[in-house]
DNA sequence: CCTTGAACCTGCGGGC
DNA sequence: TGCCCGCAGGTTCAAG
């Protein structure tokens, strides 16, 4: 369901309805979701109070006062509720925690991609799941030199380096293929073929996309809403998309949709060069 | 090394 | 209506 701009939107939210909450209990209502959920979750978190929640890449970390983080990704359609008063667990919801003020944490994914960790927060960055993380793409690391670099000997298509968290993270296969619109460049070009000056517009271009989308609280397909399930608005500004044989707002040309390592891809065949 | 493709799951919409 | 197919905001691991 989300790339960065949805979690990052997730992650105000929960900043502003839980920090400084105290878990009153949870408890985990499936073994699995993509990795198994920690077995001492419920010890481990108890008792505890949230004293920060912050993003990395699509990471969502709620530091607690016990000195252990948890740490939840959403996968493709991973949510994260947070509701007022009593609860009835519903389908799919796999991690239930109350809170102080009569508030309750839901985490519900029907598909189970999405992933809940526990760790300590001393030695989080160096927790096997961020350990090769590449830049944050909204930070000043990510910038033209840094990108060209990365992008040099690479034979892959440019939307799938884009897409690599090595490289950068956050970005989807919604933003890669918005940002490449905007830098005007073809999503199967070579990436060692980006030249300087393509590479410094697709550096703005990806942080302008990922900027313009936090803003509008995210994009809402089918799966994502917000902690009280209100709809993100960045789906209204797509320019190409799910937009395969409609034509292109700038040049009339109708959209082509391909395949890129598995992923639909969609493009101006005039407009990108 | 490096790149591609399958696998993990459930649900939904379209075509027949 | 119902069934089958393809497709979905992600990541990882095996195979080539």
């Amino acid at each position: 369901m989300p790339e960065l701009p949805e979690v990052e939107n997730l992650v105000r939210q929960l900043k502003s309805s839980i920090l400084n909450h105290t878990i009153l209990s949870s408890i985990a209502l499936s073994p699995m979701l993509r990795r198994e959920i920690p077995k001492d979750l419920s010890k481990n978190t108890t008792d505890t109070k949230i004293q920060d929640i912050t993003r990395r890449a699509k990471y969502i970390i709620i530091s607690l006062s016990n000195a252990y983080s948890l740490i939840i990704h959403l996968g493709m359609t991973g949510r994260i509720n947070i509701k007022q008063g009593s609860y009835e667990p519903k389908k799919h919801d796999h991690v239930i925690m109350h809170l102080s003020n009569n508030l309750t944490m839901v985490y519900n994914d029907p598909r189970r991609f999405g992933l809940i960790d526990l760790t300590k927060t001393n030695s989080l960055y160096e927790h096997k799941l961020f350990s090769h993380l590449g830049v944050e793409p909204l930070s000043e690391n990510f910038h033209n030199a840094y990108l060209l670099a990365k992008l040099k000997d690479k034979k892959s298509a440019i939307k799938n380096a884009i897409m690599n968290n090595e490289i950068i993270v956050g970005v989807g296969n919604i933003y890669a293929s918005e940002a490449l619109f905007l830098a005007h460049i073809k999503p199967y070009r070579t990436a060692s073929s980006i030249t300087e000056a393509e590479g410094t517009l697709l550096v703005a271009s990806i942080k302008k996309i990922l900027q313009q989308a936090i803003d509008s609280g995210g994009s809402s397909i089918r799966d994502f809403v917000s902690i009280d399930n209100q709809k993100g608005g960045f789906q209204k500004l797509f320019k190409v998309y799910g937009r395969r044989a409609s034509p292109c707002f700038d040049c009339g040309s109708i959209i082509e949709k391909i395949t890129q390592a598995g992923r639909s891809s969609f493009f101006c065949p005039k407009c990108q060069k």
